[in-house]
Order: C-alpha cells, then sequence, then structure tokens
DNA sequence: TCTGGGGTCCTAGGACCC
DNA sequence: TCTGGGGTCCTAGGACCC
C-alpha cells in the first residue's frame, strides 16, 4: 500500500530511516482573505488599493445618487494596524501588520474598511465546510488557512484509474479549489508537497489562485534561491541571526556548518534549521487539537494613568474578566491559570499569572484572581494595553453554547 | 504618527518531592 | 566535610504565526 522514496526523491537524512510512506500533503490558503470577502460586498472597489484594518472606523455611507462614499487611508488617525489588504494596495508596498498611519504614508488614496470578523468568520466556515466534502483529514491553521492529508484521496484515485499520483493529487486539488470558489465566490492557493513545511511554502509561490506541485527533487531549484523567512518558523528574529551568519537564503541554510549552527542556535533548533531547510518534515496533518488558553486584550485609544485613569482601567479590567468567561462558557471549557498582561507606553510588556486549585469560568473568581496579579506590576508608567487569559484549560461540565447564526448581505447564495 | 488581537510553543530557573 | 540527581509543576518572557 504504502509506497517508498525514490532515492531520487528521498532527502539524505531520510535515506537510513527504510520504509516512510509518500505522503502527499496538501496547504490551502485564501488569497487576501478579508479584503477578498469585502470585494464580494463592494465590487466596486476591484481592482483597487483597499486596505482592511483600523478599528471602529466610519462604515462606507450610500449616497442619494446609489455610489458609496469610502474612507480613504489619508483621513485615518489613532492606532491600530493593517489587517489585510488587497493586491493592488500591496504593489504600492502596504502589507498586513503594517501601522496604519505608515500605510496611509504610502497609499493616503486607498480606501480603508474596517474589519467583519463575523462575516469572514462566516467565510471561513464555508470554504472549510467545502473541503470537509473531500476528507476529513484538514488541519485547521487559523482563519484562511488549513493542511489537507490527500493521501486517501490519491490512493483510491490511483486505484480508480490509473495514472500517475503528481496528476491524481493535481485533479484532486483542483476539484478542492473549485469548490471552495463555488462555495464561497473566492479564490485560493494551494501547494501539493511530501509534507506540511513545503506545502505551506509551495502554496505562495504561484498567488493568487494557484496550484503548485512540489517534489523533493524541486528542492534546488525552486526552494533554496528563497530567503528563509520562507520557511515557517523563522521570524524576524532568527532571520537576522542567520543574515548574521551570512545564510540568506535556504539553500546557504541547508549546506551550512552544522557546528556553527549548533554554537549559535542550540542543539535543538540548529537540528530544525537544517532539516527544514533540507524539506525535512514528518509532523502529522492534526485534524483535531484542544485549546490551551482563551484570552482578551485590548490597547486603548489613548495611554491610560495607572492612578489618574483608575475607574476607567477598573471597569475595562471587568469587561475582559466577563469576556473571557463568556468565551470558555460558549467553548465549553474552565481554567485553573489565571494571568494578566501589561503593556507600558514604552511598548514594554509584562505578565503575571497565578495558578488556582481548582479550574473557574466564573468571571468573578476570574477578575479576583487577575486582581492579585495585577498588585504584583509597580505601575509606574502609562498603560497602553490591558489582558486577561485562563490557561491550563479543561472541559467544563456544562455544554458548549451553539454560535449564533450570522446574516450576511453577501451576494454568496449557490 | 510607530507597533492589533488571538493564539501556540519553547526556554529557563526555582520550588518541591522522592 | 561535603554535598545526589531526576521529575514535575509553576512562573515569566519571548519568538512566532494568522
Amino acid at each position: 500500500m504504502a509506497e517508498l522514496f525514490s532515492p531520487l526523491q528521498t532527502p539524505p537524512a531520510l535515506l537510513q530511516g527504510g520504509t516512510l510512506a509518500r505522503r502527499y500533503i496538501a496547504h490551502l490558503d485564501m488569497d487576501a482573505f478579508f479584503a477578498s470577502v469585502e470585494l464580494l460586498r463592494y465590487p466596486e472597489l476591484r481592482d483597487l488599493p483597499v486596505v482592511v484594518g483600523g478599528g471602529r472606523d466610519r462604515q462606507p455611507v450610500l449616497q442619494g445618487d446609489g455610489t458609496r462614499d469610502f474612507a480613504r487611508l489619508r483621513d485615518y488617525t489613532g492606532r491600530g494596524v493593517v489587517t489585510t489588504s488587497t493586491y493592488a494596495a500591496r504593489r504600492l508596498g502596504v502589507f498586513s501588520a503594517m501601522g496604519m498611519m505608515k500605510a496611509a504614508k504610502l497609499a493616503p488614496d486607498a480606501i480603508v474598511l474596517p474589519p467583519d470578523f463575523d462575516a469572514y468568520r462566516e467565510l471561513s466556515r464555508r470554504f472549510k465546510a467545502a473541503v470537509a466534502d473531500w476528507t476529513p483529514a484538514i488541519e485547521d491553521r487559523g482563519i484562511d488557512e488549513i493542511y489537507i492529508d490527500l493521501g486517501e484521496l490519491v490512493h483510491e484515485r490511483l486505484a480508480r484509474s490509473g495514472g500517475s499520483a503528481r496528476d491524481a493529487a493535481l485533479a484532486i486539488a483542483q476539484g478542492i479549489k473549485d469548490a471552495v470558489r463555488l462555495a464561497t465566490g473566492l479564490s485560493c492557493s494551494m501547494s501539493v508537497a511530501p509534507n506540511k513545511l513545503l506545502a505551506k511554502i509551495g502554496s505562495e509561490l504561484d498567488k493568487p489562485d494557484g496550484l503548485t506541485w512540489l517534489d523533493w527533487s524541486d528542492l534546488p531549484a525552486r526552494i533554496w534561491p528563497l530567503a528563509v523567512r520562507s520557511i515557517n518558523g523563522i521570524g524576524p528574529r532568527a532571520g537576522e541571526r542567520l543574515a548574521l551568519l551570512g545564510l540568506d537564503t535556504v539553500g546557504a541554510l541547508a549546506h551550512a556548518d552544522p557546528a556553527v549552527l549548533q554554537k549559535h542556535f542550540g542543539a535543538h533548533q540548529s537540528a530544525w534549521l537544517l532539516a527544514a531547510a533540507n524539506g525535512v518534515d514528518e509532523r502529522p496533518v492534526q485534524s483535531h487539537s484542544e485549546p490551551r488558553s482563551v484570552s482578551r486584550e485590548t490597547t486603548f485609544e489613548h495611554d491610560l494613568h495607572p492612578r489618574r485613569d483608575r475607574a476607567r482601567l477598573s471597569d475595562i479590567f471587568t469587561r475582559l474578566c466577563e469576556r473571557v468567561a463568556q468565551d470558555l462558557a460558549r467553548k465549553g471549557y474552565a481554567g485553573r491559570t489565571i494571568g494578566i498582561k501589561l503593556r507600558f507606553d514604552d511598548f514594554s510588556t509584562v505578565t503575571r499569572d497565578t495558578t488556582l486549585d481548582a479550574a473557574t469560568r466564573d468571571a468573578a473568581r476570574i477578575r479576583q484572581a487577575a486582581t492579585a496579579c495585577l498588585r504584583r506590576v509597580p505601575l509606574e508608567r502609562r498603560l497602553r494595553l490591558l489582558g486577561v487569559r485562563v490557561g491550563a484549560l479543561e472541559p467544563s461540565q456544562a455544554a458548549p453554547s451553539r454560535p449564533r447564526p450570522v446574516q450576511l448581505e453577501l451576494p454568496l447564495e449557490d
């Protein structure tokens, strides 16, 4: 049943391993997800630079002549970052996580839309349901992406119609892309590869609406020229440290001296870096996972003074505890570890937590424990952010409540 | 005019126990 | 006089991801 690696496709590190089953792992990534959902609603914005982000901002205003008046980035004031931008906005240099004020400098005429997370969650549910019609072997990776283990589907198709595994996998992936478009009106990019690591990289290679096949034989030509940051798990910090060692590309990392890497990154991380750069990743597609923590936090419009703004802070604190308690009840969990997070006006961040004898999801109990945590922090600066977290979760007796249905004014009926 | 909100995982030191 | 070692839990911070 299990095919074996052919030596040509096999990363050297796995050769000794012997009989590993060839896997067909897909990564599916919705294209510019939030912005694309907004384009369903406002088709007249297609091809324009549009930014989704910021806070409680002005909604588009329907005017007498039937056109809508949209807010412009240049008029934006306040904190907040770009959540997503359309491809037209990206061409102007505006990307996710960029401060809105910086984005306004680059693209003052771009249109700003406030995020509508209920709509995004609904479309997320629809695209995942469409994929689930094909296979249950789906790993959730957030609102706009999933991994899919295509192994069974590929073997079924080969048994039925013959042909190459590559053609079978690509036909299945194309079928899934079509199903997602039918269910949502949105495009996605997919890649099929021998593991999650390569599939994740692959889905970026042909965006938007791409479909990419990757095998180990593609490593030198298609993966090694990429920046090390293309590897999921190498972030800004590790990227910088690698650059200091002269390791800018995945290929350079793949051929780096293991002793040098180990000196700078330790045994564990250096081994992972080398494996990843060589396309090696044995993690399974995990179709079920239990939540570890639930949290709520808020950044204030203006920094608050711990004493002068004490009443307001206290209100906000209470509300955060209540929302965390609601989230726990909705999901059917309680937790033993209660924690707080503070961010000061200089952006320094501290956390404190405490572990109770028994799990709770009671807002008053959470607030009591969180207040005790708060007393352990010296409050000498103004505050920018306040957060409350409950961890060490365990399922709690009461059944989780059903999510409320969301009404959407989107042209999505099929 | 810098820098959101919701998460996961890892590390490291100290407490505590056997 | 000198001086164990392993395991687990708790806490704080930080890197990273979507």
